[in-house]
DNA sequence: CCTATGATCATCT
DNA sequence: GATGATCATAGGC
C-alpha cells in the first residue's frame, strides 16, 4: 500500500502489481474481459487518479471487424493501434470528446480494447475538478448546485462512459501512444478481477451492425457501467 | 425514469 | 462533404 499511496478504496486483497506487456499480446476479445477489475492509474502534475475498469469493448483486426478503426488499415489516426501492445490509443471524436483504448496483439496487428467505464478509486476530487473545468481547492467541496450539472456529478458518474473516463483520467491528444507497461505515469495494475460469474458480454454500444459481435464486456450489477445504446444514424 | 436534440471538428472519402 | 466507439440538457411521464 505504501508503494501506491492514494489508492485506498480497493479491498486489501487487490494486487498493485503491474500487468506486463504479454498480458496485452492477445486477441482483444480475450484481453477485454480479463481487463475487468484491473486498475488504470495516471499520475499527472495535478495528482493521481485511478479507475477500476467495469466495462470494456474489444475492437478487432483489419478486415476482421468493420466497427474497428483499424478495419481499413493503418491511417494517421489509428497508427498507435498498429504499434506494440500495452500502449494507449487515444482518439478525438464528435468534435469534443476523447476516448482511450489499450493496444492488443503483436506490433503491426491493429487491435485494441476501448475503455468504456470504471469506478474512480483514487483521486475523485481531481477527477471531479477535471469534469467541471474548475479548480477545487483541497478540502473544499465543489461549489455545485442544480441537479444534473457536471458539477453535481456523483463519484459513480465520473468515469461512466468512455469520454467521461478519459476526462477523469486526464487523457487527451498528448496521451496517444503512451506506454502503460513501464514505470511511466500511466500504469495498469492487476487489481482484483471480479467473480467470473459476474462478467457479462453483449453487443457493443453505438456501433452499426454490432449485434453480431458480442464484444462488450461488463461487470453485472456494477453501478458505474454505462447504459447500452443502439446505433442511430444522426439527422443532418 | 425515459427519449430527443444540438454541440462541434478531425478524419477519411 | 459526410460521418462519428459521445455527452449534457430539456422536457415528458
Amino acid at each position: 500500500m505504501a508503494r501506491t499511496p492514494g489508492v485506498t478504496a480497493e479491498p486489501a486483497s487487490a494486487s498493485w502489481r503491474l500487468l506486463d506487456r504479454s498480458f496485452f499480446d492477445r486477441h482483444p476479445a480475450e484481453v477485454a474481459p480479463d481487463l475487468l477489475g484491473r486498475v488504470l492509474v495516471h499520475d499527472s502534475p495535478g495528482g493521481r487518479v485511478a479507475v477500476r475498469l467495469t466495462e470494456v469493448e474489444a475492437y478487432g483486426l483489419p478486415g476482421e471487424d468493420p466497427a474497428s478503426h483499424s478495419y481499413r488499415g493503418r491511417t494517421r489516426r489509428n497508427a498507435v493501434m498498429f504499434g506494440p501492445p500495452g500502449h494507449l490509443y487515444v482518439y478525438f471524436i464528435y468534435g469534443m470528446h476523447f476516448c482511450a483504448n489499450l493496444v492488443c496483439m503483436p506490433e503491426g496487428s491493429g487491435a485494441a480494447v476501448l475503455l468504456r467505464a470504471g469506478e474512480v478509486v483514487a483521486g475523485a476530487e481531481l477527477a471531479h475538478a477535471r469534469r467541471t473545468g474548475r479548480r477545487v481547492p483541497p478540502g473544499e467541496p465543489a461549489a455545485d448546485t442544480g441537479t444534473g450539472t457536471p458539477a453535481a456529478a456523483p463519484v459513480r458518474e465520473l468515469a461512466r462512459g468512455p469520454a467521461r473516463l478519459a476526462v477523469a483520467l486526464g487523457f487527451a491528444r498528448e496521451h496517444d501512444g503512451v506506454d502503460c507497461c513501464g514505470e511511466g505515469p500511466v500504469r495498469v495494475l492487476e487489481g482484483l478481477p471480479p467473480d467470473p460469474a459476474r462478467v457479462r458480454s453483449g453487443p457493443r454500444t453505438g456501433v452499426p451492425n454490432g449485434k453480431h459481435t458480442p464484444w462488450r464486456f461488463w461487470i453485472d450489477g456494477d453501478p458505474t457501467v454505462s447504459p447500452y445504446r443502439e446505433h442511430r444514424p444522426r439527422a443532418r
